[in-house]
DNA sequence: GCATTATGTTGCCCTAGCCAACAAATAGAT
DNA sequence: ATCTATTTGTTGGCTAGGGCAACATAATGC
């Protein structure tokens, strides 16, 4: 059994991380609601807060306008000052992200690379707009950490990159690169397990504790599971690969090598050649399905709304989820069809389970990874806000010319 | 947000329940071990165990013999005058049991009703076992509440019994329906959700975090999920319907009229049909299963472990789980040919995942049920052992003549 | 019998959250 | 303007639960 005691420092430690998360969360909240949200007493509260001042983390504020009967709460919300650097390692190109407390994002650089580029080239990409972006923030700027979205398997223990079909890596050991690279603690986790914490912290997921999420990009499909508020990431990370969903006898295979599964049957570039565009984004693609489409392009799109549904209907039965978020080109095939998709998913669910579930798009944007990367440097601080050690932006290291 | 803040007494009551918690899965553990155990201090544990005596909940005793040099440490065990009752509603028969705190089964009794009872002759039947067995309960027993492992998909926040295709039950209030008639706190939950935590707490899956469980039955194929230590159970508690994966193309049906899921197609009846066996148990099936087998039958046994592969690696796929346990028939056909279901698994899943999971048959034994319906019944005492109201035997209502 | 080791027991300390009383700042009524 | 009602901030003291240290106790092993 896991489970320890707990004593004093425990308790404070809870208290303190949960005051933290509300007004993380929240970017700015008043006081009192912190009392009414945790049910703590005013002065526990006054007390917390003026812990979190004191640590740095949070400012306290005099309100701006009052519309409500009695003495203003006071505002606390986060500090500027507090961010990390997510590093977001794609096909051709290599984001770099500063994000504040509060899941803002302050700034954003990109920079291409060569296709499937090495380990060693991201990895140096990286610190190199790193370096460029330290320099355009305040010098008191304290970092939290690295967060890394990973478009593949990741084992969030050993830091490293199990299979990255999209990078065409294998077992790389990202992690240790990076905290090598900056001497920063460096966080991984899988893109999809990132985009549905995300969407359940700030997008069309909010306020949901049950989550499925399907995410189709150009190089498969994605997915992540939240049960009960938490992400499901199994034993090593590697769960919530729900593009592998075997859901036909098909010999088509996918980018695993999997035959009959979801990625295998629902293809993006499938409806791209279909429909003779080169190379569309997701809105390019959503508008070119809406128009009269020909006989051919128009059976391909309801097989795939078909296979979608089969996908769908498989996870409600197992994991009766209380919403299933379509992100990527798997939104626009909703929004082809809807009625379609929704109908061909009761028809091969359980009665109970598929009763209350609703099927909607994602909230998207692509800030929002960054956001749920984020969340990931964070993580550490927010468990423990007054233990949780911060780096100067200066003792980040520089790139060796 | 749902997490709320900790004050004093949450902090005491999260310890008492630890505590109560160690000393219930144990049986009986030294009062060092549970020093050791929650990282407490001495003095603390010796208070928080005089509290569970003081409560009626625990006894010390003095150490039989030691071994190890040092004072000999106080053996704080559970008291067996607290119980409760399990009503497990079976195809052609109920069966109620006695289990103590401690998991320990007291008494066990069953009795026969017409093939797929009516929700009506199971509350009789249970009621009127209940009573018997009262009588030969010691008067000062303190009885916790009542577990009913139920074998379809249970609403538990209802207490209702959605879909139960084994008793041919639709939308039955069987959790009011028996606190009426017992003037006892009644829960339910899935008997594939109840046996894999049964198996992590005392069987196969001890140790393990993250498990799949597959039950093969007369009726069907049922499932578990735990993920992170925690029964996965989704937004209304249907989760875990693994039997109805879709696997195959394949028309047959399920009970729940869904085709080519793994219970259409891997089927007991027709194992049973093959072999030209009557009415065969499982380890009746089992030995029949062992010889040399007739080509036909061969060939489907063969098939049948190949569907299950695909199912399991569906799941391994998704879940990236630590071990996958085989209960009821599908222990039988792991035992056929290992090798093949192991082999097969292999090459229908991902690499990552599949990488460390183990497959293995469960302990099962027809107490693990009942032990794990017992958890239902025990666990608000366990979850706040100084609060929680305990109910003497003599106030449990008696049938009507 | 003595040293060693581990655990139980006791009294005291410390701190985190609660509480009550009071102060302060608003809206709305007069 | 003034007064009331309402809400929140502030302060000092209270309380209880866990830690700690010192001592007592009971085992092993020489």
């Amino acid at each position: 059994m896991r489970a320890t005691g707990s004593n004093r420092e425990d308790l404070r430690q809870h208290n303190l991380s949960l005051v933290l998360r509300l007004v993380h969360r929240a970017g700015s909240i008043s006081r009192s609601e912190l009392t009414r949200l945790t049910g703590l007493n005013r002065s526990t509260i006054s007390d917390l807060v003026a812990d979190l001042v004191t640590l740095g983390l949070t400012i306290e504020r005099e309100p701006e306008s009052s519309t409500r009967v009695g003495r203003p709460s006071l505002n606390v919300s986060v500090v500027a000052e507090v961010a990390c650097f997510v590093i977001s390692p794609g096909y051709h190109s290599t984001t770099v992200a500063v994000v504040g407390l509060g899941g803002r994002v302050i700034a954003k650089r990109r920079k291409s690379t060569r296709i499937n580029p090495n380990p060693d080239e991201v990895v140096e990409t990286a610190i190199e707009l790193i370096a460029q972006m330290s320099r355009d923030l305040p010098t008191k700027t304290r970092i939290a950490g690295v967060g890394v979205p990973v478009p593949g398997q990741v084992n969030i223990l050993q830091k490293s990159v199990r299979f990255a079909p999209h990078l065409n890596w294998v077992d790389v050991p990202l992690g240790q690169m990076l905290e090598d690279a900056l001497g920063l603690p460096v966080r991984l986790d899988n893109d999809g397990s990132l985009s549905s914490s995300a969407e359940r912290d700030f997008g069309a997921g909010k306020g949901f504790d049950d989550i499925i999420y399907l995410f189709g990009g150009d190089g498969g499909i994605g997915g992540g599971i939240i049960m009960g508020g938490n992400v499901i990431r199994g034993s090593t990370g590697y769960a919530g690969e729900l593009g592998h969903v075997r859901i036909s006898d098909s010999r088509t295979e996918d980018s695993a090598g999997l035959p009959g599964t979801l990625e295998a049957l629902v293809r993006r570039e499938d409806l791209i050649e279909a429909l003779r565009l080169d190379d569309a984004d997701d809105d390019e693609l959503h508008s070119a399905l809406q128009g009269k489409l020909p006989p051919k392009v128009s059976r391909l799109v309801e097989r795939q709304i078909d296979y979608l549904a089969l996908a769908i209907a498989n996870l409600v039965n197992i994991f009766n989820p209380q919403v299933v978020l379509l992100a990527g080109f798997l939104s626009a095939l909703y929004d082809i069809d809807d009625y379609r998709l929704v109908n061909q998913v009761r028809l091969s669910s359980l009665n109970g389970a598929r009763e209350r579930v609703q099927i909607r798009t994602a909230a998207l944007g692509s800030n929002l990874l960054l956001v749920g990367a984020a969340e990931l440097a964070f993580a550490a601080l927010l468990n423990d806000p007054a233990e949780t050690k911060l780096f100067r932006i200066r003792d980040v290291k520089k790139p060796k010319p």
